[in-house]
DNA sequence: TAGATTGTTAATCGATTAACAATC
DNA sequence: TAGATTGTTAATCGATTAACAATC
């Protein structure tokens, strides 16, 4: 597995990691592609696909062992090294993403949230702390941020990245509608954009009725 | 363009149609592929492609006008209709998707909040009319609405499609984890999975450093 | 052994893109 | 005309999947 792995199967892998989970907590130990596929929506040979990637090997009478297969995932996928994010824009989206918190067990940790507005960073309660904007550089070198979330306003965001990009971070989640511009390679950008989104399924269900 | 579009293409002009609208609004005229695809981080010759699939013409000269191209999408993805959409689940992140609104310029419409937490509804104030769950089935049909939003917690969110599909509803945006199955090909679905999102990115970055 | 399942080959499918003739 | 730009061909690239030999 010393060839890259190509983006769909990261995807596929991601779920499939999760849903890993989901399964060893029912005490289920082990697996098999069928199983697997059926439970993720797509093609049997894909999973065995995407898992061979990993150079890991099922089974061939009982298929995979869950707790292994997991662990084989974990390391594949370099989830080891749990990652600091922080959130860029703490308005009514941002505010709710710091707290949900709870539901990332652990492969991603917000330490850091930032806000232009001083004021209503002294107003709000977060376990996590807050500063304000002009600290991105300063805060994100020192913590050792690599993931920033972009919850600000559209006439903001590419300023916003540029700042993270600027303190050397690593990912970016930009949940505004602007297609961020970087020349800097290295910085892996996802787009989140629910109006985006809901257009997609929009124009999709007008096509499919042609 | 009577064969349909292919799914990417879809998406690509969504966001075309976005930046034109933007684009017009600085009351430009004309856009040629070049200045388009710099928008949009693709290339220029994906750009052509897509827009000839809608059957359109360009000017060899000046490339494309603003407005004509502009419209040419809307009737090509079948934006004329505007779509009606509910949102199940009113917690944080659904109140917060009832409030955004005023974004979505009139391509889809939430007509419609659903909770199964009827004391709750009663609380809150919302532009939008505001059901109880069970009443999904009767106003989904009575309103004719094709779009269901789902940001009810995973344990629900299956059991919210399946009435959702039920009712006859033609798309689903769905904000929970859960991978939703449907034996109804009809209904498109759509992930917008804030944690798994994560994750990806996690991976991404990860992997890139290998 | 017979049966079930993986891992992988090779075929297929579809999307991207370079290149260029046609056009204004 | 010379130059710029589109629309489209054909080549390339990459992902999916059917099929099956290898394995336990």
């Amino acid at each position: 597995m010393r060839e890259k792995l190509p983006e769909p199967s990261i995807q596929r892998l991601c779920l499939l990691y999760r849903l890993l989970s989901r399964v060893e907590k029912e005490g289920r130990l082990t697996v098999n592609s069928g199983f697997l596929a059926e439970q993720l929506n797509v093609k049997a040979t894909s999973i065995r696909r995407d898992i061979s990637l990993l150079g890991e090997f099922g089974n061939t009478i009982a298929g995979y062992e869950v707790q292994p297969l997991k662990q084989a995932i974990f390391k594949g996928l370099g989830l080891e090294s749990v990652k600091r994010a922080c959130i860029v824009g703490l308005g009514r989206l941002g505010a709710s993403i710091l707290n949900y918190q709870g539901f990332l067990m652990g492969d991603v940790m917000v330490v850091a949230g930032f806000d232009s507005n001083i004021n209503m960073l002294e107003m709000m309660e977060s376990a996590v702390s807050l500063y304000p904007a002009y600290q991105i550089d300063e805060i994100v070198r020192s913590r050792n941020i690599e993931i920033g979330i972009i919850t600000v306003p559209m006439k903001a965001a590419q300023g916003v990245a540029d700042k993270l990009i600027q303190a050397g971070i690593k990912g970016i989640l930009n949940f505004t509608p602007v297609v961020l511009k970087s020349d800097n390679s290295r910085v892996t950008i996802r787009n989140l954009d629910f109006f985006s989104e809901l257009l997609i399924l929009s124009a999709a269900i007008s096509l499919k009725e042609r």
